[in-house]
DNA sequence: GCCTGTGAAGCTATTCACAGCT
DNA sequence: AGCTGTGAATAGCTTCACAGGC
């Protein structure tokens, strides 16, 4: 099983491959591509060891077949189906930010129970309703979830998404989340995020 | 130096101890708030040494005294003082969802380049012209950068704000940052969390 | 000579398990 | 008996350093 942040930094390594790369150039080291991500070289190929893909001590890795390599990693048979639910300033803002990226993830639907937003189409997808969750998430085979909801709410909706046959969620509430033992959960509270931020820029600024 | 993982635990036990303990629980055991929290015991017991705080093994922890005690590790004499750059989708969202709680950090300032935000207060907060970047962060004495602007811009403001005195960024930009070693840097993509959530996800039904 | 792949070492984070307290 | 604080053990992640290839 390969790790979290392998799997992190697996996304990242691709990303600059597909982007940041260009179009003539045909190969790269272990250096060059760490040196990108901001990763030691070391670090890159401990990573790419995961892929079973091999470089050649002179020309490096091929850009291409690295690629290709890395989403025979991440990627599965067809694009994931994602959800949104909570259709606030955050939902939105994420949900027009992933449209704008061309990706292996398709947000299928967004849930809301505001009735100006239900039936919509909102930043380019269609928007049901809360009680239709279950519904739509096992009708679509929905297997991960982006949770934008306030945070008093945010628990009844993971459990009915987790009963509904979510896998993975990413939560934005700022609040912990129980789930069951299969189901792989990422937190991404901003505030919580920040105060870690402010406490370590706080202690830098204290060491000089 | 206290780890990355225990302060953004700190952060979480704390605002658990604020909004979650109805006003009478004079005190608690380390199960009932790691059980709030979703970790264990022991490893709330150890993130809380580092506080510096001891509970009594007949009553636990005071939850007062405690949140205090955590507070005293987080907190600066005053707020930190935050500026996000970028007023997009992404950027107005997360300035309101700040404002929404009270916090230790304020945001004092947004920057962006279109000139139908700049001049204007926005989601509660006055945006300025990105070429004010310099000015406001110096003189408002600003440690703290949230950065929500495109990709192809990201490494540029960066710089900027670095040299400004900026100690601590949050980065929302898809892209990896290169900063002087004294600046603390958290990358927070949503198109790689969402990967890596997809790929769990995935990973959880093929195995059964 | 400069690269890759990788065993081994080093470092960090988490959990175990128990002494000591009430 | 049931809790806390913590040394020791374990697990997990990153870097080192070098054999082997071109």
């Amino acid at each position: 099983m390969i790790s979290d942040k392998t799997v992190e930094r697996l996304s990242l390594y691709r990303w600059l491959l597909e982007t940041k790369v260009d179009k003539d150039t045909v190969s790269l080291f272990s250096h060059q591509i760490a040196a990108m991500a901001c990763v030691s070289p070391a670090q890159l190929r401990r990573d790419l060891m995961t892929t079973g893909y091999s470089g050649s001590s002179t020309r490096g890795y091929s850009v291409k077949e690295l690629a290709g390599s890395i989403a025979g990693v991440l990627d599965g048979n067809e694009p994931a189906k994602v959800a949104l639910i909570g259709m606030g300033n955050l939902g939105r803002a994420i949900v027009s930010f992933l449209r704008g990226r061309r990706s292996r993830l398709k947000v299928v639907a967004t849930f809301d129970t505001d009735s100006r937003k239900t039936g919509r189409v909102i930043s380019g997808c269609r928007c049901y309703g809360q009680n239709r969750i279950e519904e739509i998430v096992t009708r679509e085979q929905i297997s991960v979830a982006v949770i934008t909801v306030p945070s008093d709410v945010a628990q009844k909706v993971t459990d009915r998404l987790v009963n509904a046959g979510v896998t993975g969620i990413l939560n934005y509430a700022p609040v912990p989340l129980r789930v069951p033992e299969r189901v792989y959960l990422e937190n991404r509270d901003v505030t919580t995020a920040l105060e870690k931020v402010a406490y370590f820029a706080r202690k830098s600024t204290e060491k000089e």
